[in-house]
This record gives C-alpha cells, structure tokens and sequence, in this order.
RNA sequence: GGUCCCAUCGUCUAGUGGUUAGGACAGGAGAUUCUCAGUCUCUAAACAGGGGUUCGACUCCCCUUGGGACUACCA
C-alpha cells in the first residue's frame, strides 16, 4: 500500500519549529519511502485565521524546499486542499453522523457552558464538560428548538461506557475509558464550520492518508478520533505521535525562550540547510555518530523507529553551530549572493555601484568567523564607512605606552607599504614587521595591533592583509598616517 | 483535580541483559596564530530513587519521584 501522509497545519500565525519538526518527519517519510506528501490547510478557526500566516506557511515551506505532491497551488486527485473550501461535504457528514444517532444537535449557548464550567471548577467536580443536556432531546423539542430558529452545533455521541484503544507506532497500543473520553464534543459549530476533530477525520479519510504523524499534544483525543472512525465506519490510520519541542526550562518552545518562527530564524540570518538539518535532530537520530544530513538524505534515511519518545530542548547554540558549518560550506560567490540583503540592511551597500561584488569582496574575509549572515555588519563596515579617528587609547596594546606605540607603527608604515607597493608577498611583509616588534623589543601584537585598529576601528578583525587588501592600498594607507599623527601628538 | 505520555552527561542523543556507557553542542585546557574566528588535540560531565526478575541489569516488570500534554463552538 502507498504511503500517504500530510502535514496539516492551521494558519493562525506564524509556522514555528514544533510546526515545521512535524512537517519535516512527514515529508521524509513519505519520501524515504516512495509514498505521497500532502499539505492540507485547516482554516477551520475563522476567527484566529490570517492571510499572513497561509502567506507565512508557503513562504516557509519554499524556504526549506520542501515539496508537496498534492495540496493548494498544485492541486491533486483529493482536493480542495483548503478545508473552508470544503465546507459542505463537512456539513454533510455531521447530518449523517446524526441521522445515524452518531451525533446529535445540541442547542445550549455559550453562556450556559460557560456558567457550567465555572461552576465545575469551583465546585472542583470530578465532571468536567459538557454535562450532555441536549443528548436525549426529543423529536418534538429539537423541533420547536429549530421553529423557534435557535442556532445548534452537532455533538458527537461519545459511548458511556467501554474503552477505546489506538495503536501509536512509537507508543504502542493507547487505552483510554470512554468515560474519560471528552464529554459529547462539538464537531459542528453553530457557524456551520467543522471543529478539527471532524474536518481532520473525514479529510484524513477521504484522503487516504496511511500514517497520522503529530504532535504528542494529540494523544489525548487519539481514541476520540477513532470514535469517529468507528462511527462513520471508517478504518483508521496508523498514528505515530512526535515528542514535543521544549524549551530550556522544559516547558512547551515559545516566544519566551527566544526566536520560534522560521521567519525570525531567517531574519536572522539561518540558513535552510542549517534549520532543517538541526530541527531534524530534535527527537530524531541517525545512530547517534553522524549528524549533517542534507534534505535529500533525509529523505533516504528517516525511519519511524529512530524517533525519541521523551520530548526534546531546543538548543540555540547548537542551531548556531550547525549554521556556521553550512556557511563555510559555501562558496565565496553562494556566500556573497546570501549576505547582500543582510549588508543591505546593515546600511553598508548605500554607496556601492555594484553590490555583488562588494559582498563578493567581503565574503571570503568572513566565511570562517560568522555564525549568522545577520552578524555581518560590525564585521566589516569598516570598508564601507569610515571608522573615524581612532582615539589614542584604543590604539595602544595591552602593556604599551604612545611613545613605543608611536615608534612602532611609524616604522611599520613604511615597511608594509614599499612591500605591497613593490608586490612583496603578504608573508614576506608579514615576517619583516615580526622582525621590527623583535627589533623594537616589542610582542608581535604590539606592531599589529596598532596597524589593525587603525584600518578597521577596533581590536577584532579579519586578518589584517585580507582587510587591507579588501579596503584598498590608498584607504589603508591614509588610515595608518592618520594614526600615527594621534600617536605623535600624544607621545 | 482527573486522564494519558515520558525519564542516559547542562543540552541533543547511541545503547535493545554481560560495554572502560560512545558521539555531538555548550564548558575547561592546550596547539596553530597578527586580533577574532576557524581548525586540531586533550579534558570534565549521565544511566532519577527504591523494589523485584535474572548467574548478571542502563536495558525487562512494579512502585515512588520528577517532567510534560490534554481537560474549548482553538487547532
């Protein structure tokens, strides 16, 4: 039988990792094992739904590559893939449920459930619920009710007695007592809209989805759902819940904890590969030696069996590892055409003609030390802005005063320019100014340092001949003069 | 509160009755070096506790503890 699995998020904001984590185990099993990848938007929640957040999910999934054989935008032999586009066939089913004394139509308001729940908790009950009012109305009350133009929601009826058991892959079987099942809940709302349990069943169903991979948050109404399946007379799917995604104190990822939407990650200046390969770690290991995986090895080498159970933290730092080793992957050309949004938005590129290239310029001089493109600016704005004068003080090395500072670079200058002037190689330069600290009885640093600050504007820095060469002889040169004039009137 | 799920270094994990409990990130130390980074080497760090089962338990069972999820006309 093919495999044929979904990833059915609601777009109610922004897609977060915990979100895209199920969407990835989806697509890879599906793939790595020649089944179907289906994405289905469950817009059912008319009031927390925003065109944003549908806009986000496709932006999301472009991001990460991750293709789907049917869904919205390429359609397929099931759709409508969008569920208030199928609307109808919901309502349709519910009647069904009804007229098969599955379900029932429920006139109580909002206030009254509300009152009841209130009075639940205080009363600390062990019912909690709906308390089933409307289940044993008869024919002539549902008939005034409708008369006199009351709205109602159909309610499943959930069995009093009994217990329902799922089969989970990971978990085994999942046993629950139909008492503790909730009480009679709603599948049709007053709007006319399905609730998720009833659109995500009958979708599921009709869809031919084989393997319902989800968050583990859904345990708890796996046996409401095979209720439903029973009472429609369904066969139901293999489950297989995913261990959630933590944050650092345990509790559910959330804001709290730093970024969660794939949008910020980006912003950021995360590369897909990075993301994906690391979100993919999260509950899920290869033989727990090998970590890179690209999205097609994945989708070779992902099996259900390696899934963890226990819920796993997300961990920033290796995210970020992981980001730095995707972006030394990169050529200096895939590397420059990445991060010229990000200097554009670090106001470096204002006065660049051609800004390819002078990412292109910069690129190799940061592919080893950044860890997000989004840390690019302070890195190397010194060769689009001018530093300014540097104040005495930051240019003296540790333990070095103006007078041997002063002498140092003032000797120094003219060593590195008639070197790169005559096209001495950089190693060569590179040892004389050694010799002159050695000369001068200073540490290598004290020569360097004071040349490094006066180009770049600080202490930290790409190594100095790349930044020289990066900004230009004229430019370096003048910074160093500049300097060196601090230096001599304050020596 | 009730129901259900989970439990190996700080974190992600390997491990399916007999291992010096392995790897990675983060941490520490060192090497390389013009700073930073990178790279390399080394290092510290875990089977939550208690009962069983067994010749033998991290591995199987039970209990305790701890954590989490759910308990909506949200998904």
């Amino acid at each position: 039988m093919e495999v044929r699995v979904r990833y059915a998020p609601s777009p109610t904001g922004l897609q977060h990792i915990g979100g895209v984590r199920t969407a990835l185990y989806n697509y890879f099993f599906a793939r790595a094992n020649q089944g179907k990848f289906i994405l289905r938007v469950e817009d059912t929640d008319r009031t927390r739904y925003t065109d944003e957040a549908l806009q986000d999910l496709y932006d999301t999934l472009d991001w990460l590559g991750i293709d789907y054989d049917e869904g919205p935008r390429v359609g397929g032999p099931f759709g409508p893939y969008v569920q208030s586009e199928r609307f109808e066939l919901y309502k349709k089913y519910a009647e069904q449920l009804v007229k098969d004394g599955k379900a029932y139509y429920c006139y109580c308001t909002e206030e009254r459930l509300e009152s009841l729940r209130s009075a639940q908790t205080e009363a600390k009950s062990e019912e909690q619920g709906y308390d089933r009012h409307c289940r044993n109305l008869t024919s002539e009350q549902i008939e005034a009710n409708e008369k006199a133009g009351i709205p109602h929601v159909i309610r499943l009826k959930v069995p009093m007695e009994g217990k329902t058991t799922f089969h989970d892959v990971l978990m085994g079987d999942i046993t629950r007592k139909n008492s503790d099942v909730s009480p009679d809940p709603v599948l049709l709302k007053s709007d006319g809209f399905p609730t998720y349990h009833l659109a995500n069943v009958i979708d599921d169903h009709l869809m031919g989805v084989t393997h319902i991979m989800r968050a583990q948050e859904w345990i708890p109404s796996g046996p409401l759902h095979i209720l439903l399946y029973q009472a429609f007379g369904w066969e139901p799917p293999m489950y297989c819940h995913l261990p959630m995604v933590m944050g650092k104190d345990g509790k559910k990822l959330s804001k709290r904890h730093g970024s969660t939407s794939v949008r910020d990650f980006r912003e950021q200046g995360y590369l897909p590969e990075a993301l994906l390969n690391y979100v993919s770690l999260v509950g899920w290991s290869f033989d727990g030696q090998r970590e890179f995986f690209s999205k097609e090895e994945l989708s070779q080498v992902f099996t259900l069996e390696k899934i963890n159970k226990a819920p796993g933290v997300f961990d920033y730092k290796k995210l970020d590892w992981f980001n730095g080793h995707y972006i030394r992957l990169k050529t200096d050309e895939e590397l420059a055409r990445l991060l010229v949004p990000f200097m554009e938005k670090a106001g470096l590129l204002d006065q660049a003609p051609d800004k390819l290239e002078a990412a292109l310029r910069v690129a190799p001089l940061v592919k080893e030390r950044l860890r997000l493109l989004g840390d690019i600016g302070p890195m190397v704005s010194f060769l689009f802005k001018d530093p300014g004068e540097p104040s005495l003080e930051s240019l003296l090395p540790k333990g070095q005063d103006a007078q041997s500072t002063y002498l140092a670079l003032s000797k120094a200058y003219p060593v590195l320019r008639q070197g790169l002037e005559s096209g001495e190689p950089e190693s060569q330069i590179e040892e004389k100014l050694s010799n002159l600290a050695l000369e001068l009885g200073l540490k290598v640093n004290g020569v360097f340092m004071p040349i490094r600050v006066s180009i770049t504007g600080s202490t930290v820095s790409p190594p100095l001949f790349d930044c020289i060469r990066a900004l230009g002889y004229d430019k370096s040169f003048e910074r160093i003069q500049r300097s060196i004039k601090v230096l001599e009137e304050n020596k």
